[in-house]
RNA sequence: AGCCCCGUAGUUCAACGGAUAGAAUAGAAGUUUCCUAAACUUUAGAUCCAGGUUCGAUUCCUGGCGGGGCUACCA
């Protein structure tokens, strides 16, 4: 039984022993730095069902627990706060039991687990990836992560945006100026020579409005008439029409920025289960629409539209079908949604990783799914993020403000490389190794950067301004992962028994506190979807052990001591590894 | 105009309604005969404003001010 839990426990017994009240919760937090103890118990909110003095209390109770708790072995009173100091043994005895420290804190997963279907990524097919999608794609990834160590099984997937108007600007472009070029011929990656194209059509469209505009015709009259923008509008018409021709060449184009973002996922060490391609749901979800009409949670207008109304639930009406019968975006995510759950019989919940700017589209979206009647419509969650901005304003891809995912990564191997060779690490390896290192600490800086914050905020990023690596980020961490494996290569055996009346240091005791609530930090981490929590949890244990490091020989002459010393160094290995592992990661033995 | 989110050291981030608001960077001063100095130690520096709720408010409520987003028969 956790620590925590047993004083909790023994905090109830005596309200209900002393003073014959039940209580449901106890507030216990940790013992502030500046002061006596170990754990701290807010006596302030029992006032409220036993009536007393918060000091007369707190001094009533402190000495309960230290006649009942055998770790409770001093207690000090100040202010209403109950501070506890808990017996060293304890420690030592929590570090002992630990049977299998790598998977310390990991909740086991079985086929009976619970199954949470994970939407993330999700690009249009007509440029490359940016730091937006780094930082929906981290996010994703990691809360799958995150997922799967409190014990869910996890099916990790994407909407993939590959048919619409934007698709088919990038192939007239390449249509009309193209001249049977590939990525190959150009030595592009194919989602960056795409992209180009896409670039491209913005130009000429500009021109040609220009011109129209400048042989005297007013602005709105000339957007209709730009003679690109036709052509673009022609061909997804054709495209609806599946003209062969034109699906032809969607599926080349589309089948190089497939291979392009492969090799990004790849570099960003992320991988999917299943792809859903919205040329496949582009339509679904009408039939369930006509049903909907019938059950009355739709009404149908004049023209033939159809609309939720939502305003009892404080909402407006919402479109849910064009006049002409067509689909809106909000239909095929219903579409969507029920494909998915045919498809995942057993799935307990959905979450989808979409920016914030769509936070009113999924309300109304699971309050849809919700009046139509499934059941699961209450286990979707919109996992949803602050946008990354740019100090001159949001990115704008086809106004080439952009930070490019690609470049992003070079960039950061690059610097990871210079910084190693100018303190001399690494000498002596094969180039291989040096560039697979580098990689994991640029990476390690990157992905630490930016899922350090919470999911929620908006993030600046500065491109002048390089990603940090030293203080708060992912270097550091991966640094003391690098040293504790340095000590441990001078190590044998790792779990030699040592003596359980060992006197602790305090900085010793500092490591071991914070390693305890590891597995109630990563429970925690999951119900809020939130990495961030892991890994600023990875940080102060960091931290603490590095104080502790520069204070105290790990590998010291006394036997027992060095047994101890060397188990709690693997165990701190241990969890950085598997806390860095939630965040994607990897810790590098060296550095 | 309505609705939603956000305002914390110069900067980037923390803080279930709990003690004297923590870190990191940038600034100042130190630490290497000893397991990796990408480290450690010391120092200075912040809750947008005005009310309210209470034993206690960065956190909850109201009203300002400032920033962002959403209010498409686009996705």
């Amino acid at each position: 039984m956790l620590l925590v839990d047993r004083i909790r426990e023994s905090v109830q017994k005596f309200a209900e022993n002393q003073h014959g009240v039940q209580l449901k919760s106890v507030e216990i937090q940790p013992t502030k730095k500046e002061f006596e103890g170990d754990l701290t118990i807010v006596v302030f909110p029992l006032l409220r069902h036993i009536k007393s003095k918060p000091a007369e209390l707190a001094e009533q109770l402190g000495s309960f627990m230290a006649t009942h708790l055998d770790v409770v072995i001093s207690y000090n009173v100040i202010q209403g706060f109950l501070n506890l100091t808990i017996a060293d043994s304890h420690y030592l005895s929590f570090l002992q039991s630990i049977a299998s420290p790598s998977s310390f804190g990991m909740k086991a997963v079985s086929d009976e687990s619970q199954k949470i279907l994970i939407e993330f990524s999700s690009p249009n097919t007509n440029k490359p990836l940016h730091l937006g999608h780094v930082r929906n794609i981290l996010l994703g990834a990691s809360v799958c992560q995150l997922l799967s160590a409190a014990g869910y099984r996890v099916h990790k997937t994407q909407i993939i945006n590959d048919r619409g108007i934007h698709i088919c600007k990038s192939m007239v472009a390449w249509q009309k100026l193209g001249n049977g070029e590939t990525p190959h011929m150009a030595a592009e990656k194919g989602d960056a020579f795409v992209g180009k194209y896409y670039v491209a059509f913005d130009k000429l469209y500009k021109k040609q409005l220009a011109e129209l505009m400048a042989s005297g015709m007013d602005e709105d009259q000339a957007k209709n008439q730009v003679p690109i923008q036709i052509e673009a509008q022609e061909m997804l018409r054709d495209w609806e029409t599946e003209n062969p021709k034109v699906r032809d060449l969607w599926a080349q184009m589309n089948a190089w920025v497939y291979e392009g973002f492969a090799q990004t996922y790849k570099r960003l060490g992320v991988s999917f289960d299943s792809y859903y391609y919205e040329s496949d749901t582009y339509v679904l979800g009408k039939d369930i629409i006509v049903n909907g009409l019938q059950a009355g949670v739709f009404t149908k207008k004049e023209d033939g539209s159809v609309w939720c109304d939502l305003s009892t639930d404080g909402l407006d009406e919402k479109l849910v079908l064009r006049a002409d019968g067509t689909s809106v975006y909000m239909t095929q995510d219903i579409g969507t949604a029920v494909l998915r759950y045919k498809d995942h019989p057993d799935m307990n919940g959905m979450v989808y990783t979409v920016g914030n700017e769509q936070d009113y589209h999924f309300k109304v979206l699971f309050l849809i799914l919700k009046k139509l009647g499934y059941s699961w419509a209450s286990r979707l969650h919109h996992l949803s993020y602050g946008m990354v901005d740019l100090p001159f304003g949001k990115m704008k891809s086809r106004e080439g403000t952009v930070v490019d995912a690609d470049g992003l990564m070079q960039e950061m191997d690059d610097t990871a490389a210079a910084l190693a060779s100018s303190l001399g690490k690494l000498d002596g390896f094969d180039e291989d190794t040096k560039k697979e290192l580098y990689h994991q600490v640029g990476m390690g800086a990157l992905k630490y950067y930016i899922l350090k914050v919470d999911p929620g905020k908006r993030i600046l990023f500065n491109p002048s301004e390089s990603v940090d690596f030293n203080g708060n980020t992912g270097p550091f961490i991966q640094y003391t992962y690098a040293r504790i494996q340095s000590i441990l290569k001078n190590v044998d055996v790792l779990d030699l028994p040592f003596n359980m009346n060992i006197p602790l240091e305090p900085k010793e005791k500092e490591v071991l506190k914070w390693l305890e609530l590891y597995p109630q930090m990563i429970q925690n981490a999951a119900e809020q979807y939130s990495p961030a929590i892991v890994a600023n949890y990875v940080y102060e244990l960091v931290k603490r052990f590095n104080s502790y490091y520069q204070q105290v020989v790990i590998l010291c002459e006394d036997q027992s001591t060095r047994n101890f010393r060397v188990r709690l160094a693997s165990q701190v290995g241990c969890v950085i590894q598997s806390g860095m592992h939630i965040l994607g990661i990897s810790c590098p033995k060296q550095m």
